[in-house]
DNA sequence: TTTCTTACA
DNA sequence: TGTAAGGA
């Protein structure tokens, strides 16, 4: 029987790192980026212990974008707010897949095509809801049982 | 060695 | 933003 997938889709990055890896990983200077948290755009977490700034792996795909966007003529301010509506729009997409998706069947695996179960429109289930992820065209269909 | 804050170019 | 200075 479909279960429910739970947390198979949120994937707990708790991973920590120092701004000098944060920095190298990203091509963002240790400067800005302390520049960018007191900005606002960024966060770090404050261990207590030393005043050392550790971040949240989650903030490497901040800074990247952020850095992207600047890259694109953005201006700091212009691409720091983008970012963020970017990772507010995956969060979303995140609830939605893990509220709604009921399971995923992998059918082709070599291409990686498959179908997502997303649960019944009535009572009686009799109207399943099916997305469907084949070779250059993906759409939902919803399968009526007799 | 790495990171921190402050201050100046 | 980069860099220097002087401490953790």
């Amino acid at each position: 029987m479909e279960q429910m997938l739970g947390d198979k889709f949120s994937l707990k990055a708790d991973l920590i790192i120092g701004i000098g890896d944060l920095s190298n990983l990203t091509g963002v200077s240790a400067r800005q980026l302390r520049y960018w948290e007191e900005k606002k755009y960024i966060e770090s977490v404050t261990d207590g212990k030393s005043s050392a700034r550790k971040y949240k792996f989650e903030m490497f795909y901040k800074v990247r974008a952020i850095k992207l966007l600047l890259d694109e003529g953005l201006t700091l301010a212009k691409a720091a707010e983008q970012a963020e509506q970017q990772r507010q729009k995956v969060e979303i997409c995140k609830k939605f897949v893990n509220a709604v998706f009921t399971d995923v069947v992998i059918e082709d695996p070599e291409k990686v095509l498959g179908k997502i179960m997303m649960g019944y429109l009535d009572e009686d289930q009799k109207r399943k809801v099916v997305g469907i992820v084949a070779e250059g065209r993906s759409y939902i269909e919803v399968q009526t049982k007799k």
